[in-house]
DNA sequence: TTAAATTGGTATGAACTCAGACCATTCGTC
DNA sequence: GACGAATGGTCTGAGTTCATACCAATTTAA
């Protein structure tokens, strides 16, 4: 051991090197797709061939989870041309009263996502407002938005808002960035399944919104990150004193 | 397909689902702790059990990585009680003339290591400044932060900088950022061992890092990510220069 | 000197994953 | 109606990974 060894580093860097098994993997990140509407309901997931290729599987360990997933009833497979797997699954409705099953390494994890959610989204919320938008991704900001505003029901709601975040993400153009979005979002939609929505937290919420899409088109980084900042801030507050 | 879907959205969602074969994601994560100075040369690595269960791999899975890095010149190993593996590996000096031979590829990943660097490492910093740090925690930061500074010769205090940046997010105590910032660190090590170094980088370089000590030290986070965004800022104006 | 403990080294069979080929179903087009 | 194209469904053999033993070497302590 020489002198410059610093012991507290290796427990800190070295992680599992990877969860669980591929079809495990590809179940997960396609149901946290179709979970958070990047595959909103009657919507078609791309053919298996393409699947497997985009994912980096074999067509036979892509198909173990997509077994999976129509097992669970989050999606329907046809065959033949024209055929294929389509969204079923009806988003949930956010309900109370289980917040209160969740273990404790479970709930640290949650916290961990608000803390590293409050560093990742108004980073990419910057870094999109610092971006020369053309005109077709300033579209689809504006399209994202206001699918939020004008879901009327809770739990569309909810997928619009998760889409609204990917969005944003998205626009950054770091790949790097959006799976850290995606991930942090993930876990919150987890989260907020768990706990009841108040209609002023959503009208707070999307009076944020507005002022995060204001300040990205109007090519304000430092405005763009104070303004998602706040918005992670208060959601994250909301959560917590909900979660203990 | 309903009205909502965001078309984009899955392109930018759907990522590969892992680097398949988990003895090569052993070699990956172990050999960059190694090149990184988390394990510094001489140092011992754990035990083969302990570490097969630390990253979540089955021992005769980290076996074969061991053996991969014991081919390479990075470790070598000995039998019996006291014994184990140590490494070998003498940190490199950075060298220039490696630059040329990137791919498109691997160059867009090296640009957007430096977006996301750019967003988590301050995103670190003023998370380690806003806890109320215990005195062995503001140790652990002088000390990282003194090797630095007095690393001499360009090998050691290239591992003695990537160790400062990795305390300070394990500082953080975010397991997400400490991710983050390892994936970030490792990326950019790659980068740094490509371009020559000039003796006025790493003086400027080191007084940006006493900054952003001080300001962590002084429970200052605002003050903390400015500093540390400026030191990304700079390291990566220069790198992008010499990059292309 | 001997025994216990700790470490790396080896072996085995089950489960998972892969790549590629081929089969079955359905739709559009000729 | 016949054919081609696009889709999901099935099969197979090789390579990987796993969990769980057990073996071998070396140090420490009784």
């Amino acid at each position: 051991m020489t002198g410059s060894a610093a012991q507290h580093l290796p427990e800190a860097v070295l992680r599992p090197v990877r969860g669980h098994h591929a079809f495990e993997a590809c179940v997960e990140q396609l149901g946290t797709a179709i979970r958070l509407g990047v595959y909103p309901l009657g919507s078609a997931l791309p053919a298996e061939r393409e699947l497997a290729a985009r994912l980096h599987v074999s067509r036979a360990t892509l198909r173990e989870a997509m077994a999976a997933l129509r097992q669970a009833g989050l999606v329907e497979t046809t065959r033949g041309r024209g055929g294929g797997t389509i969204v079923t699954l009806k988003p949930r409705t956010p309900s109370a009263r289980a917040a209160l099953r969740v273990t404790d390494a479970k709930r640290q994890d949650w916290l961990d996502a608000l803390e590293f959610r409050r560093v990742v989204e108004p980073g990419a919320a910057a870094l999109a407002a610092q971006l020369e938008l053309t005109d077709v991704r300033r579209e689809r900001l504006e399209r994202a938005h206001e699918e939020v505003v004008h879901a009327g029901r809770p739990a569309p709601h909810r997928q619009a808002d998760s889409r609204f975040h990917l969005t944003i993400a998205a626009l950054s153009g770091s790949p790097r960035l959006i799976e850290a979005v995606t991930s942090v979002q993930s876990t919150l939609h987890e989260m907020l399944l768990a706990i009841p929505v108040l209609d002023t937290n959503i009208a707070h919420s999307d009076r944020q919104h507005a002022t995060v899409v204001r300040a990205i088109l109007a090519g304000r980084p430092d405005r763009a990150r104070k303004a998602m900042e706040h918005h992670c801030d208060d959601t994250a507050a909301l959560l917590r004193g909900l979660l203990g």
